[in-house]
DNA sequence: ACAAAAGTGTTAACCGTACACCCATGA
DNA sequence: TCATGGGTGTACGGTTAACACTTTTGT
């Protein structure tokens, strides 16, 4: 940063927000949490959680504190995904926003907070027409989730912490939205010794049940070789 | 961008900046373009070549026009890297900016133009001491650079549009900071028809000569087949 | 003739991918 | 006993990685 061109300090006009991605994982397919306005601009349509910075707070907190004002959801973490700022792209006014994603695990976000704060998870490959470039910022994050899902252990902030490889399958395969073979995908995950089988089974979904598995993250800091 | 905290919308106080990596390649080494401040704040010190935000331009537009007026460089590709956002990162007042990134061949930077802009170049691994958190920004850049360049055609902008094959294994070698085997680079390369070997050699560096290549834009469309 | 850089092939290890059947269980 | 989802191994092809000598040419 130079300030050749101070006159602009005082002159610029511009406002900074940050626009919020939560994903979740439900039904074999992977949602995206949204909230419907009831405020202007845009009242009615719906559109990602954001919010304005405050003055004195770091940029990564701001989305931090947006987040939880319009969702009531805390202690997230959430990673950047990059700027949007086209000089139109907010009809209200000049807003430039930085985009943040995490990923939840649906089920522990409480039915009667989505309710409460107007919001609704939608399924990625349905979603309703988003307000300004909220679609653009959903597909920029999810890209950015595809790739770093493969070279990185994130993917299981979207499971309960004891999962079975059919779920953990059934996961990826809704991200990545491709097949995956069973043989091929069982074989790396259990080449991955921070993934530790429980003595336990899920009997919920099938007959014969499915061991239940943990990913132990003291362990893999040492390993840290995850590829999928 | 949600307008439910209204009241911001007055009261924010941060401006909006942009700094621009610019890296070139030299003496096999890459190469990173700062300015030295003329002017407060930090005067004296060496920066990326930043400014803020017009009000009515784009955010990639505010890049462009930043680094012509800072360097007399124009028509440069950047892409945006990341934004920076800590609350104390700027010591003269808020500020929060977003990386743009480019490549470009040295030589067509015209020395005088350097010079008229107390620009230099310096190699990554001995930057001098930079202002705020300029030198967080040149290691994020590097990073991207790294991961982009084995995937992407890009580092070609770092050559001239003839080059030899000895050449871009030295600057692969430069940029990823690792020796590469010879053999296994070439073959590589052989396999991307959409580099292509021209009857002219660079007598300038060894006896014997070694052939130029052009890398074409057209044919790798087809193609898209890079990794490195 | 020699120095200096350019250019060339082969092998072994590893990784990705394709593919089909048996197992355990509750109803 | 049967229907349902869970669990298992092997073979092939492609990719990566390691490795050393010959060629060209100006001096």
């Amino acid at each position: 940063m130079v300030f050749d061109n101070i006159k602009y300090r005082d002159a610029q006009q511009i406002k900074l927000a940050v626009d919020c991605i939560i994903f979740g994982f439900n039904d074999n397919r992977l949602e995206v949490l949204l909230i419907h306005r009831g405020f202007q601009p845009e009242m009615g349509t719906w559109s990602l959680i954001g919010g304005f910075i405050d003055n004195d707070e770091d940029l990564d907190e701001a989305a931090n504190r947006v987040l939880y004002g319009l969702s009531g959801l805390k202690n997230i973490y959430m990673e950047q995904v990059r700027t949007f700022g086209k000089a139109d792209r907010d009809s209200s006014g000049r807003v430039v926003s930085t985009v943040y994603s995490a990923m939840i695990l649906k089920s522990e976000y409480d039915e009667a907070l989505v309710q409460k704060y107007n919001a609704q998870w939608f399924p990625i490959d349905d979603l309703p027409k988003l307000v300004f470039d909220h679609a653009d910022m959903v597909d920029s994050a999810i890209k950015r989730l595809r790739r770093r899902v493969r070279n990185y252990p994130i993917a299981f902030n979207l499971l309960p912490s004891k999962f079975t490889l059919p779920q953990l399958q059934a996961l990826y395969e809704g991200i990545l939205n491709e097949p995956i073979d069973k043989r091929n995908f069982r074989r790396k995950v259990m080449q991955m010794n921070y993934l530790v089988k429980l003595n336990e089974k899920d009997m919920s979904v099938s007959r014969k049940g499915a061991y239940f598995y943990q990913f132990d993250e003291a362990l893999y800091k040492k390993e840290q070789n995850f590829n999928l």
